[in-house]
DNA sequence: TTGAAAGCGCTAACAC
DNA sequence: GTGTTAGCGCTTTCAA
């Protein structure tokens, strides 16, 4: 079966260029500068010499201009590139993430941009993929302090945005989110309840795998600032009502999933049954917390108050009280602080607004006297 | 504030390449060569000179080969593209296209591959995206037949994967999943629970906007031929119990949203308040039709039956009888089809399996003359 | 409206 | 272990 090339080539065979713009240039008689110009310049030839390039191309399977030579000599790659920290499948299944996702995938799109997808999990510890990638600037989604492929990014002379973390590089613009006071405001509507024996469940701190207990020199050296920035949140929070910090037992888990938030939850409670409210620093985790009273027969809120951070979909449909950061305006901002740059020299940085969402699972205190252990 | 270059320059104001490996090795006074051999090849150079000039290179900012040059040269870009006929924002909002989006970033991932998001929505008459990307091959995903992207795709000389639909282009790679089976097994379910008067709600048959009943002609110029494979599984079913397929109602929506499906089972049921079940051509649909049902007090299976097609978490949660496809490993397969072709010249076609799930949507037919008016 | 010349920055034979 | 040579395929002044 011939091929459109009419070379007998089958599809899937193919992967040789079967003719160069030169070459065609060459057939036809005239110079490259004109084939180049059939292409990207219309108005640059009369409509004859177009259509007669055009048709030589299609009849000697010329594909139209090489993108990676056009990019080469252009500068210019059409591409931006997103490191997230996680291996990439996972981004797919974190909500929140996904949100930012859609709206960085729409910024792209409204520019004609591609959006490319680095492979750099923690486990590669392979900074290849950094390097290779053909694209006009990065993304930078939460990615914690000192990370390597992060590092390699800004080696590369390209523009970078981060998003959300890490909060502090020099000259980099960034997008996040209220994190602070977020928590600030979900810590005076506990207290307004009546909660004062408060615990919290939140996500890594650390790049090691740790589950547990967490004391106040491992909260100072979480490498992830947005966990700092909510726990901080609380803690000023408490702090007015006259809560001290050192008695808020906070837990925290590895993995990012409703088993390890509920079994962060019950760890915490089985060492702390006074407690009357958890605090969760993410939907994920406040999700599984849930499911665990639900599992234990605990009434949300009458015997315990559970909160989350994110306002993913699936916790507002839970009823849960949590925290709505916009995240995919926060996608579509990163885009933008990316495309839109113009010639600004300064770097930027843009804090969106978080909103507490008052839910069904936060209600007033259970009396002081009523203890895990007792019910 | 200094910068990394030493330059005095502001990150964000980064946009020349500061050196490249040509100036670097006139620098040092060695050939281009051995500066790429210092990066590509250590072993073919001696330690003490490769780090002489690797610290040449921090020194002067050189930030390492430049990838497109590189890419040019080696002619790999060690990137898949992937087309989708949606916006890209909405890849991140069905199930289950992101199911198959994390198993194909899987296989990208493993490979050292990144993953290139083509903005090419049916809006963008604009084929210069397609054009534009630098990848190695790509994959097509689920698209409808004469799709003007795909074409654009087809003309590039790169190895192409399709997913799903279109199903029959010539010398193309190509997985997809039983659909056709999976449907037909549906149907002997709802046969042997006493069904007999069955209605459908299928996807988008047509670019075009259309939302109402469909007849057979338009049934059969379908240009997503997984709707018409579905369709047809359940007509073969329900053929050998005697069901003529002509009194089979079929109600299509454009849009792929709850609502749609809600809306859609709505129409249906007032055409045909005969019907005991209605056969989604996808969960999310399905979940409509139960949100429907719901809405309107009707006991689900007790009055009304409800089936989907996909097997995405939501549906499995909720208790759908639908037919689950293996969308992670479709996506992997597609990843894999394209990396992992060695010389292999013949075009391959995967057909993955699916699998009936009864779940408690489904249940025996109501009695005849129990008409939804009467409801 | 068209063409000639000059690279974009790099890698890979091959020779030394 | 290191250098020379020859492009990869294209765009873009600039001149005709």
């Amino acid at each position: 079966m011939l091929n459109r090339y009419g070379q007998g080539m089958t599809r899937s065979s193919r992967v040789r260029r079967p003719a160069t713009l030169a070459s065609l240039a060459a057939e036809l008689g005239v110079s490259r500068t004109t084939v180049s110009n059939a292409y990207n310049r219309p108005d640059q030839l009369s409509v004859q010499l177009r259509t007669r390039v055009l048709e030589a191309a299609r009849r000697l399977g010329y594909p139209g201009p090489d993108p990676v030579a056009r990019s080469l000599r252009t500068r210019r790659a059409r591409a931006v590139g997103l490191l997230l920290t996680e291996e990439l499948s996972f981004a797919f299944r974190d909500p929140a993430a996904l949100g930012f996702l859609e709206g960085l995938a729409q910024a792209c799109e409204s520019a004609g941009q591609g959006l490319l997808l680095i492979p750099a999990s923690a486990r590669h510890a392979d900074m290849a993929a950094v390097h290779q990638a053909s694209v006009d600037g990065f993304v930078v989604y939460s990615v914690p302090e000192g990370d390597p492929h992060f590092a390699a990014v800004l080696q590369r002379p390209l523009p970078t945005v981060v998003a959300d973390q890490p909060m502090n590089t020099p000259g980099v613009d960034r997008v996040g989110v209220d994190d602070r006071g977020g928590m600030r405001a979900l810590a005076d509507h506990l207290l307004a309840l009546g909660h004062r024996r408060i615990g919290v469940v939140c996500m890594r701190l650390r790049n090691s795998r740790f589950d547990g207990l967490v004391d106040i020199e491992r909260q100072h050296g979480a490498v992830f600032a947005v966990q700092r920035e909510r726990l901080a949140g609380l803690r000023d929070g408490l702090a007015e009502a006259g809560v001290d910090w050192a008695d808020v037992p906070v837990m925290e888990r590895f993995e990012h999933t409703e088993e390890a938030g509920a079994s962060a939850a019950g760890e915490l409670l089985s060492h702390h049954p006074e407690l009357t409210a958890v605090v969760c620093t993410s939907d994920v985790l406040a999700l599984g917390a849930l499911r665990l009273a639900a599992e234990r027969g605990w009434a949300v809120p009458g015997d315990l108050t559970v909160t989350g951070f994110d306002g993913i979909p699936e916790a507002i449909r839970a009823g849960l009280t949590t925290i709505r950061q916009p995240v995919r305006a926060k996608g579509r901002t990163a885009g933008e602080l990316l495309l839109d740059r113009g010639e600004r020299t300064e770097p930027r940085s843009v804090e969106l607004p978080t909103e507490l969402v008052t839910g069904s699972t936060s209600g007033p205190a259970r009396s002081a006297d009523r203890w895990f252990s007792g019910l």
